[in-house]
DNA sequence: TCTAAAACATGACAAGCGTCATATTTTATT
DNA sequence: AATAAAATATGACGCTTGTCATGTTTTAGA
């Protein structure tokens, strides 16, 4: 962590000088965290702000009874615990769990709030950052309130197929291993019905594979479920 | 519009110097407007950034069958369409819509950010209402995700009486006129399931009224249902 | 390679909530 | 005060999804 050019890497310091950057890399630390493991939980004191550098991490709200949701899954380059390091004295409304191996980068929040004062490009940044999530989280809010859970799964593959894929022979592999569970938590229905519906996708040869191998074979009939409002014509 | 302390209304511009007011004085312009009209709707252009400064503003998001959620109501100095005003050239990705006597200042995108990289601690300011407003958006996704209507319903009338209520002689009366429908959209489920669950509630004395003036009776009962997750350890 | 654990799969059943239909009451407007 | 429109209310019915139970396959770790 000496060399302050590591943190050009995350986009975010782009925006600040060297010299700025020089005295951040003196602040800032970086943890590896790997499967089973927690970032931080929910309760935990919210003293630190956090930078996914390498690997993917997700965010889990636990509920009373042990059910869960995952509201989302961050890549490297995303801050997370945003909404927590603005509460002053708040512990975590959730909790942080890495997905595979993963390095994470931490600054404590007076830091990087007088960072920001000093960067105002930075600042700017941060703010359409925060935008950006905040249009995400409206858009699941409706996808909630509005779909079902064909609907809501297809979805969820298309956006996975946009955010973390690679093409292969067949169609788009996904990059991030992801059971039926994991897909389940993150669009709020049960692991049996994300299995039947897989299991319904696969035989309309939608998809193939499971968490180690997942793919998506047919991206469009995908796209057309997850959004049924828009009357394709069809000329048959 | 001219005296630019009319902007110290707003606390965002609390934050800016009486120069900078001066100035974003002449760039701000107000509109009034009345239940029924709109804002702006979903797919307009987004070029403006906004700000309630009086009356009640709601952002609804509707799919192509007709159905509406709410995703947020927003009251007096509540910045709205933080979200689109990021995204250039993007258009608004759902509409607002005034409950009633509203007015609205309104800026130019551009003329906003500018204000920012020039005030860096209104810049940190707006970055902690994003915050929050994401850590709402987070509680909903997991209101929506895990819990019945019963309890999303008790857990949105309690949040009601914080957000805007006056104490009177049997309860907490809401200052804000909400249809069962409009309670509806606001937790994803049904105008009948709304009206049968709020008939429940009204049963049990927990509240009473309707739109016009509806009161809720019983806060910590709703509380209790709200979240069923805590045991109370009842004494009898 | 073996073994335990995790992930995937499938069925039966029930609950919850949406849908549609219809009726009454309240609110707003002339 | 009269009238139309909006809001509240209630019932019958069925689909979607959750729950629980049980079994098979795959994965990970010793």
């Amino acid at each position: 962590m000496k060399n302050p050019d590591h943190l050009k890497a995350i986009p975010l310091f782009n925006l600040v000088k060297r010299s700025e950057r020089q005295r951040l890399a003196g602040e800032v630390t970086e943890t590896r965290y790997r499967k089973g493991q927690f970032i931080f939980r929910e309760g935990d004191p919210a003293e630190f702000f956090h930078i996914v550098k390498e690997g993917t991490v997700k965010c889990v709200k636990t509920s009373s009874d042990g059910k869960e949701v995952t509201l989302k899954v961050l890549m490297p380059g995303d801050l997370f615990c945003c909404e927590a390091a603005v509460f002053d004295g708040s512990p975590h409304p959730g909790c942080a769990q890495p997905m595979g191996e993963v390095s994470v980068l931490r600054l404590r929040k007076k830091a990087y709030f007088e960072m920001l004062k000093r960067n105002p490009d930075a600042a700017v940044e941060v703010i359409k950052y925060l935008g950006t999530r905040l249009h995400e989280a409206q858009e699941k809010t409706k996808v909630l309130a509005l779909e079902g859970a064909d609907q809501r799964l297809a979805g969820l593959l298309v956006s996975l197929v946009e955010r973390s894929s690679v093409r292969d022979e067949s169609g788009y592999r996904l990059t991030v291993r992801l059971t039926r569970q994991d897909l389940a938590n993150m669009v709020g229905i049960t692991t049996e019905t994300a299995i039947r519906i897989m299991g319904r996708f696969k035989r309309a040869s939608l998809v193939t594979g499971t968490a180690k191998r997942l793919t998506i074979l047919d991206l469009p009939r995908l796209k057309q479920l997850a959004s049924p409002s828009v009357l394709q014509t069809s000329h048959s």
